[in-house]
DNA sequence: CCATTACTGTACGCTAGCGCACACAGGGCT
DNA sequence: AGCCCTGTGTGCGCTAGCGTACAGTAATGG
C-alpha cells in the first residue's frame, strides 16, 4: 500500500522469518526489539492476569503490524503478543521503523490509521465479551481468524481457542460440537476446516463486521488524508 | 506538559465550553468538529449495540483527549463519547489539532503517548469484562472516576453506572449496597460519595492498578524520545 | 507393539448474573 | 396537602458458564 520510494526504502531491512505456533514476540512489559509484519501467519495479543488468566484482545495478520508501541512511543505495552498460526513474517529493526514514521510520510499515516483499526477491534472485544455467548464469540474468532489465512484450514485445539476467548476448554467443545453438527466446521484434533463460510456468518455477532467495516474503511484504499 | 511555544501556539484557539451530564460530544461513525480535553469533566467512550445495549471501553478525564480519530486519520470512530459528569473542557477545531499533530512536534508525541494509554485501558477493559464479576468492576469504576474528579463525589445514578458497566441496574444497586454497608461509599439517590479509598483499593481488581500504572508511566513525565 | 500423551466429548452440581415484577422512599410539583 | 416521577432495594425463577471429574480415542515415541 505504500509508495515506490517509501518501500524501496524500507525493503532491504525487511528480513523474512518463520514463526512457529506459539512463539512470543513481545512479552509484558518488555520492549521489543523488532516490529512484525505477518504474510501468511496471525499473532495474537494476550492480556494475561496474575493468576495466569488470559484473554485475546486484539489478532493481527498480513493486515496489520506487532509492536506499535514502538512507534506509539510508549516502547513497552502491558500484553503478550502469541504466534497463532505459523507462518511466515518481515521484521524490521524497531529503530528503522521508528526513524521511518518521523518522516512523517505515507508510512506514518499507514501506521496511524493501523493503529485505529486496532482500537477498533479492541473495543468491540470488550463488547463482545460483555454480551455475547461463547457460540458467537467462537464464530467471530473463527472468521477473524480465516480472514488472515490463505485457505480455509486453522491448525488449533479447543484448549487454545479456550485461552484466546477466555473462557473453559469444555466450553470450546460444546460450541464447535454445535458448529460441527451444523456442518459448518470439521474440527479434527487440532485441524479446523470452515465449510460452509456464509453459515458462520450467518450465527456470527454483529462485532464481527463492526471490526470487519472499520478494517476494511482504514486501510483498503489508498487515500492520503 | 508541553513546552512554551507549543502552548503559545494553542491557547488562543482554545475554547472553555462547559459540558452537560449526558451529552455526546461524538456520535458513531459521524465526524467531529472539535477535539475536547475535559479539565473537571468526565467522559465514557461508549460501545452501543444494535439492540441498544452498550458497554463503556475507556474514560476520559483531564489527563486525555476526546476525539483521538481525528489525527489518527480514520477521523470517525465506531463509537460514542457521552459526558459521565458534568464540567468544564477545553475544545479545538479538530482541523486545528491535525495541523499542531503534523507539526511533529512535542505534542505529537504526547497525543500519541495518550493514545497508546487508551490501547491498554480499553485492553484491559476487556479482560475486565471477561475473568471479574460486577462487584470488582464497580471499584475498578469508581476509582477510575474518582482520579478523574477534583473531590470524592459523583453525581450518577445506579441505572447510569450499570449502562457503563453494561450490566443489570439489579447487579449495580446489589453491588453497591454491599460498598456501602462496608463503609467504602455512601449512596444517595444519584449522589454517590467515596469515603474509604484504601477500602476500594483492597476491593478492586488488578485491572485498575495496571491501567493507572501504564498512565503514569506514558504520561506523568515530560521525556521526550 | 505397547505405553504414554494429547485432544475431544460428556456429565453434574454450583454460582453469577439475567429478566421480570414489585415495593418503597425522596423530592419536586401543583 | 396530595401527586407523580425518579431512584433504590428485594425477591424469584432461569440460564450460561464455571469447576471438576472422567471416559474415549487419535497420535507419538521408545
Amino acid at each position: 500500500m505504500l509508495p515506490e520510494e517509501e518501500l524501496a526504502r524500507l525493503l532491504p531491512n525487511l528480513e523474512k522469518v518463520t514463526l512457529t505456533l506459539g512463539q512470543s514476540l513481545s512479552e509484558s512489559g518488555r520492549q521489543m526489539s523488532h516490529v512484525y509484519f505477518p504474510l501468511d501467519s496471525i499473532v495474537s495479543l494476550l492480556c494475561v492476569m496474575e493468576n495466569g488468566a488470559s484473554t485475546e484482545i486484539a489478532v493481527v495478520g498480513h493486515e496489520g503490524v506487532v509492536g506499535v508501541s514502538l512507534f506509539m512511543g510508549g516502547k513497552t505495552t502491558p500484553s503478550r503478543a502469541i504466534v497463532q498460526s505459523a507462518g511466515q513474517a518481515y521484521r524490521l529493526k524497531g529503530q528503522l521503523l521508528k526513524n521511518e514514521f518521523y518522516r512523517a510520510g505515507p508510512m506514518q499515516r499507514l501506521l496511524l490509521r493501523y493503529t485505529q483499526a486496532l482500537l477498533t477491534q479492541m473495543a468491540q472485544t470488550a463488547v463482545c465479551n460483555r454480551h455475547h455467548n461463547v457460540d458467537q464469540q467462537l464464530c467471530r474468532w473463527l472468521l477473524l481468524s480465516i480472514d488472515r489465512l490463505p485457505g480455509d484450514k486453522l491448525v488449533m485445539t479447543q484448549e487454545l481457542i479456550a485461552n484466546m476467548l477466555g473462557v473453559r476448554r469444555e466450553g470450546v467443545t460444546e460450541a464447535a460440537g454445535k458448529l460441527q453438527r451444523a456442518g459448518l466446521i470439521s474440527y479434527h484434533r487440532g485441524h479446523i476446516t470452515v465449510i460452509d463460510r456464509p453459515g458462520l456468518e450467518a450465527r456470527v455477532c454483529e462485532c464481527y463486521a463492526v471490526v470487519k467495516l472499520e478494517y476494511d474503511r482504514l486501510l483498503n484504499h489508498h487515500e492520503v488524508m
